[in-house]
DNA sequence: ATGGTGGTCCTACCA
């Protein structure tokens, strides 16, 4: 048996529904977890889902902002909902898939983008956003994954951590996204859960590595001024079972596409 | 180059 799990900074589930059907025709994932649903709470596109044999969906949203979701073929044997750094922002959502083997817990981020100034004292979407990755480094110390399940952490965490995560290393470091509080921030939550990037287990770290890409790009591939911002993370119990990754770039070139591209890890169990 | 584009929901705010 294999798992795939995709993970996909959708940007409007609504609007784009019909590129989340595509991609699960292409892919057929056994999960897919969303990030930007910008879809309030039961009002989320279930249907043409449901058709496609996706009968299991675990969402968390609010109008207008953020929004994750968990879509899934397998059903769930838990589902979790919290909001870190007591906002009501819906950022983040958990669930448990049964498999042949342990069941796997699941964790759906969308850490904060941080604004444009990279300076906490006189920007609180920076703060909060470094506030964020302590709660979830808190959160993970205290262990977040049962002891008889293994786990993934996907989603868009707004932070490319390597240098070859950014098309410059240099030109970025100053940016929002790539500076070294932030980076930081991001390895003590890795380490705090022992999670292994399985991205980079299958692309070494001095290759390039992107799942975004500017709206504000004339011409994006041209450009080629791609961030890694979406990541896969399993406990080590797994890590040695992700037989595949794939980042699905052609997305970007899809009508009224988002300017996060799908990403999926294939573990065979 | 302190712009650029895009989504939400109607006026700015967020990415």
């Amino acid at each position: 048996m294999s798992l795939k799990i995709v993970t996909w900074n959708i940007n409007s589930v609504r609007l784009r529904i019909g590129l989340v059907t595509r991609l699960l025709d292409m892919w057929k994932p056994d999960v897919l977890c969303l990030q930007e649903t910008k879809c309030p709470q039961g009002q989320f596109p279930s249907a043409p889902l449901r058709d496609m044999g996706y009968h299991h969906i675990a969402e968390s949203g609010q109008k207008g902002y953020h929004g994750v979701a968990i879509i899934s073929r397998l059903p769930f044997v838990s589902e979790d909902v919290r909001r870190f750094c007591a906002k009501d922002d819906c950022r983040h959502i958990a669930v448990a898939v049964a498999t042949r083997q342990k069941p796997v817990t699941i964790n759906n981020f969308y850490v904060p983008a941080g604004g444009d100034e990279p300076d906490p004292a006189i920007n609180e979407k920076f703060a909060h956003k470094l506030q964020f990755l302590d709660e979830m480094e808190k959160w993970f110390k205290k262990g977040s994954v049962p002891k008889d399940h293994e786990g993934v952490v996907v989603g868009d965490l707004n932070i490319a951590p390597l240098e070859h995560d950014v098309w410059s290393h240099k030109d970025l470091l100053k940016v929002v996204s790539h500076t070294p509080i932030e980076t930081a921030g991001l390895n003590r939550v890795q380490a705090a859960g022992k999670w292994v990037d399985v991205m980079r287990q299958h692309v070494p770290a001095d290759k390039k590595l992107y799942t975004w890409w500017s709206y504000r790009a004339k011409d994006w591939e041209a450009a080629d001024r791609g961030r890694r911002l979406d990541h896969i993370w399993t406990t080590s119990g797994l890590a040695p079972a992700c037989k595949e990754l794939r980042i699905l770039k052609e997305a970007r070139g899809w009508t009224q596409s988002s300017d996060h591209v799908p990403v999926m890890a294939r573990f065979a169990l």
